[in-house]
DNA sequence: TAACAACATGGTATCGATACCACATCATCT
DNA sequence: AGATGATGTGGTATCGATACCATGTTGTTA
């Protein structure tokens, strides 16, 4: 393979000289400039970034560590991340932890050892043991959509207690009284707050917390299908379902089509994340909708500002608002149908 | 951060013997090994790839370049490619290309710049431009689902012609004499084959190939519903709709839902690429269904093969046959309904 | 016109690991 | 006993780029 010495030999100057013309920095004259292009062309010049990121200390690139790269939530982020992080000239690596902790830890060894510069984390649980990892290896890290209890970490998410609370006020003015609530995994904040949200609605509105049902499994269509399952046997049955993200409620969809109940008629339906119009029969969702790809690029911003400062600064704890837009699934007053 | 001389320091060895005992290479004591392996956890040790890549020439990375990640084909792929990757020391990039030859190329070159030692390729077009830039560049390639016009490379892809010939002598023995082909972009090759098991399968019952419609479009849920609906027009209409893989399906059952079409009483629907059985309200497409896992996994381990190899070989070119699945979408024979 | 900044280019050391070679020691075999 | 090969360890050069420092030229300003 051709090094930036045989371009260099090639075009009569010094290699360093080389190295500036093709990365733009220092001086170099319109002519030299020209020789030193021809050579990189003619001898179709690659080069060899390992070597480059070894000296300098800076790999340029990020990564991205995610729990589902299938869930379009996700496939919205990474856009979000590559977007901002190609503008500024770094490569994205994507990581898919499939919500496994031996997983993320995995790849945050692989990551360091590859010393990508920084890492937009979506962290599997809600302890700081990958973002301490991180940093203490010298790797700037950025937590996005799920919060961790570190305080000392850029975090970046949406608010997921305000968003429950609106989802459950407006099922309770609906006239629901009998709520169930189909979750992720407790010890993820997300759901952890969404949860939270949900009671204190139900608290503010009067209603007995503790007859409501609450289920915890996992952010999967197929873990909303046997919650959906598991709640239509209960007696009495609840009238309104909550599903804790967008795959839930597809799987919540599937189990109440199995079960030949109607939505909204005989249930209503509301959920967190919206899903992209060609994921569904048509938009059809009460959702309490994440502004995604603002917070995965928001993210990828602070991780990439922090990189280029001199001096280290407070760490930034950013809530997007969410927004609630109600669609058929979430039916109309029970009154009314009476 | 430390470096592997400060861990030969600590543990009163050279920096080689370090090196030994954490890649599991040459021979060293019992003694010398916890040693080391003690100096390495109480120092938290990471050795740094860049370093060692440029020196050893190998960098145990691999990459998958494919075109749609949100497809679960390809995030099957990926599993397959991983798990073969994984078991043999190496670790894998993913890139999504979106269909776009441009952003391909870029990946290609920042692959190389990054010093991977492998690329499995799906290519967005039947060229071979991409293989042979990263064959010019050291760099081992496998063409994966799609065929390309070089010899020079291995290949590794699922019988599309069989499996369309199969799915179009089906919907003929069931009495459609008018059927649509609705499919990915002709530059394709599966695309491009499918459509010639088409033809070939209409040709041997006798029926007119030019009198059926043909649509090459893209491989999303959008073309497929838009395809769907130009299809929908025309007069006279289809009685069988032949999807060119699972994306463009989910986009014409959308676009006869839109129409109040029943599949298959009003349309027959049969499909390439089976969907996990998460995607759909329950299986009832007929589809010709493609190994994916088996496919990639197989790739991947054509790719470790020739980087272990010491010498050439032939290039191989894999053809893996589909199993056709009848299910309810095909409809019942045409007659029968009368 | 002296002084100083901007422009232009090169020499050399170095990043952190491994390749390659060298050199012991020890057990085994004729 | 000497040969042979497996075992065990280290010294030094090197991968390909960039950091840092040095040096010369040109233009500009007080």
């Amino acid at each position: 393979m051709t090094t930036i010495h045989d371009v260099a030999r090639r075009a009569g100057v010094a290699s360093i000289t080389v190295s500036r013309v093709i990365n733009n920095s220092g001086y170099a004259s319109e002519d030299i400039r020209q020789r030193v292009l021809a050579a990189v062309k003619e001898m179709g010049y690659v080069p060899n970034r390992l070597a480059g990121s070894l000296r300098s200390k800076r790999s340029k690139v990020l990564a991205l560590v995610m729990t589902d790269i299938t869930n379009p939530f996700f496939t919205v982020a990474a856009r979000g991340v590559e977007d901002v992080a190609s503008r500024a000239g770094y490569t994205v690596i994507f990581c898919n932890t499939d919500e496994d902790k031996q997983k993320e830890q995995n790849y945050i060894q692989v990551l360091m050892q590859n010393q990508v510069d920084g890492v937009v984390l979506v962290p599997s649980g809600s302890d700081s043991e990958s973002v301490e990892t991180l940093q203490q290896n010298g790797v700037q890290v950025v937590v996005v959509d799920r919060h961790v209890s570190s305080q000392k970490v850029d975090q970046v998410r949406c608010d997921s207690l305000n968003g429950a609370y609106e989802l459950t006020k407006l099922l309770i003015s609906l006239g629901h009284t009998h709520i169930a609530l189909l979750n992720g995994p407790q010890n993820v904040s997300t759901a952890a707050d969404r949860f939270t949200g949900f009671n204190r609605a139900l608290a503010d509105a009067g209603l007995d917390t503790a007859s409501q049902s609450v289920i915890f499994g996992a952010f999967t269509r197929a873990s909303g299908a046997e919650m959906a399952r598991q709640v239509l046997e209960m007696t009495p049955r609840p009238s309104a379902l909550f599903a804790g993200n967008n795959f839930i409620a597809l799987g919540v969809l599937r189990a109440l089509e199995d079960a030949r109940l109607r939505v909204p008629e005989d249930m209503a339906v509301v959920t967190f994340d919206d899903l992209p119009e060609s994921l569904v029969i048509s938009p059809f969702l009460t959702v309490a909708a994440q502004p995604v790809y603002e917070m995965a690029a928001r993210a990828t911003e602070l991780l990439i500002e922090r990189l280029a400062a001199t001096q280290v600064y407070d760490f930034q704890d950013i809530v997007f608002p969410t927004t609630l837009i109600v669609r058929k699934s979430s039916g109309v007053k029970i009154e009314t149908l009476k």
